[in-house]
DNA sequence: GATAGGGTATGACAAATGTCACCATTTATG
DNA sequence: CATAAATGGTGACATTTGTCATACCCTATC
C-alpha cells in the first residue's frame, strides 16, 4: 500500500512515515507541507491513501482535496485532525473524504488506512454519535409527484428495502393478500411490472 | 486482541474464524448464534471487540447489543450486515455500537476490528454518503471485492435494470434456465435472497 | 491424460409474486 | 344521509422466480 503524507509540521510527518512503515508493506512514497504540493504529489505518485492534515499554512488541506478529488473522484483521502471541529469534518466528508484521524492517536493510524484502503470510512465515535441526528434531518424527502397515499409510500419503502410480501405484512401488520394487492396497484399507477422496477424505481426517483 | 462472534449462520461463524485467527495475533475467544448467547457469552467472556450479525433469530443483535451496551457502556460492538439494514444501522449507531461492516466483505473484517480495538470506529461509504449536504457522489465502483466474474456483473447489471430472467436470456442469448441458474449463484455468493435485494444492492454499492 | 473451473443447458419442483373478482369497514365530503 | 375514497381482507389462478441435480463443452493447469 502506497501512501502520501501531507501535513506542515515536518515532525508529524516524520513521525507518520516511522510509525507507517515499520509496518513493513506501508510505503510512504511521499511526503508535502500544504495543500498546493498535496495536489501536485498526488497527481504525481497517485497513492493508495492520502493521509493530509485538515489545516494548513498556504492552502488547506481542504480546499486541496476539492481539488484532488474533483480530478480523482476514486481518490481514498483520509484527514488528520489535531482536534475536533464539525464544520472541518463536515465539509470534508462534502467534498467525499474517507474519513479523519486524530493525530495524537498514533496507533489508530495503521488500522484506519487499512480500513480505508480496502473501502472503509473511519471516524471517531464522537462523529458517529451525531450520524444518526444528521440523517434524520436529512430524512425528510419529498419525492411525492405522483399520486401515491401515505401507505402506499410506506409500502414502497419496505419493498425498496428488498422485504418480501410476507414480511411486510407483518411488519405492518396487515395481510399478505393485502400487501400483495396494494402492491399490485402501486405498480399500475407507476406503470411498472413487478418489485424490482419499483425498487429500481425507488433508488433513482425517491431515494 | 479477543474477539467473540455471534452470527446464527454456522458456516458465516466458521469462515470468520479462520479468516480472523489466520492473523495470528487476533483470537476468537467464543462464538455464539443468537441474542441472548451474545449477552451471556460477552459477559462470561469480555471479548475487546463482539462482532455480531445484526438480525438473527430469538434475539437479533440490535437488542444483544442494547442489553450488553447498557451493562457495559464501554463494550465495542461491531455488527455484521447484509446490505439491506439501513434502519438497523441507524439504529445501532444510536446505541453506540463501533460501526458495521459487510459480511461479504472479508478483507475488511480485520483492519475494521483493529480499528474498533484502538477505538476508532468503521463504517461502509453508503452510511456517509448520507449526510446531509454530501452532495457528491462518490464511487462505489470498486465493490468488486466479491469475487465476481464479468459474466456475472453483466447479469447484475440487467436485473438492476428491471429485466425479467426471459428478457435478460433474449438479451443475451442465453437460456432462460441458464440465467435463473446464474442468477442463484450470485444471489448466494452475495448472501441476498432475490433478484429485488440484488437490485438494491447494485444501486447501493455498484452504481 | 487427468483434473478443475467456467460457462451453458434441461427438467422438475416449491415458493413467491402479480392479478383479479369481490367483499367489509372506516373516513371524508357533498 | 349518501356517496366516494381509502383501507384491509379472502380465495383462486397463472407466472415468475429461485433451487437442485445433472450433464456437456471448453480451457487452463498439473
Amino acid at each position: 500500500m502506497k501512501i502520501l503524507i501531507v501535513d506542515d509540521d515536518r515532525l508529524v510527518c516524520a513521525s507518520l512515515k516511522t510509525i507507517i512503515e515499520a509496518q513493513g508493506d506501508i510505503e510512504v512514497i511521499g511526503m508535502g507541507h500544504n495543500g498546493e504540493e498535496a495536489i501536485a504529489l498526488y497527481h504525481q505518485l497517485k497513492p493508495d491513501v492520502l493521509l493530509m492534515d485538515i489545516r494548513m499554512e498556504v492552502m488547506t488541506g481542504l480546499e486541496a482535496a476539492a481539488v484532488i478529488l474533483d480530478a480523482d473522484k476514486a481518490a481514498r483521502i483520509l484527514f488528520l485532525t489535531t482536534f475536533l471541529d464539525d464544520e472541518y469534518i463536515i465539509k470534508a466528508l462534502k467534498l467525499g473524504a474517507k474519513g479523519y484521524i486524530i493525530k495524537q492517536n498514533f496507533e489508530s493510524i495503521v488500522p484506519s488506512l487499512r480500513a480505508v484502503q480496502i473501502g472503509q470510512s473511519v471516524f471517531g465515535q464522537d462523529i458517529v454519535t451525531k450520524i444518526p441526528g444528521l440523517l434524520n434531518q436529512l430524512d425528510h424527502r419529498e419525492a411525492n409527484s405522483f399520486d401515491l397515499s401515505d401507505k402506499e409510500l410506506e409500502l414502497i419503502d419496505r419493498v425498496a428495502q428488498g422485504l418480501s410480501n410476507r414480511e411486510i405484512a407483518s411488519s405492518l401488520y396487515l395481510s399478505e393478500g393485502t400487501v400483495r394487492n396494494r402492491i399490485s396497484v402501486i405498480l399500475e399507477k407507476l406503470n411498472l411490472r413487478d418489485r424490482t422496477q419499483l425498487a429500481i424505481f425507488y433508488y433513482k426517483n425517491m431515494a
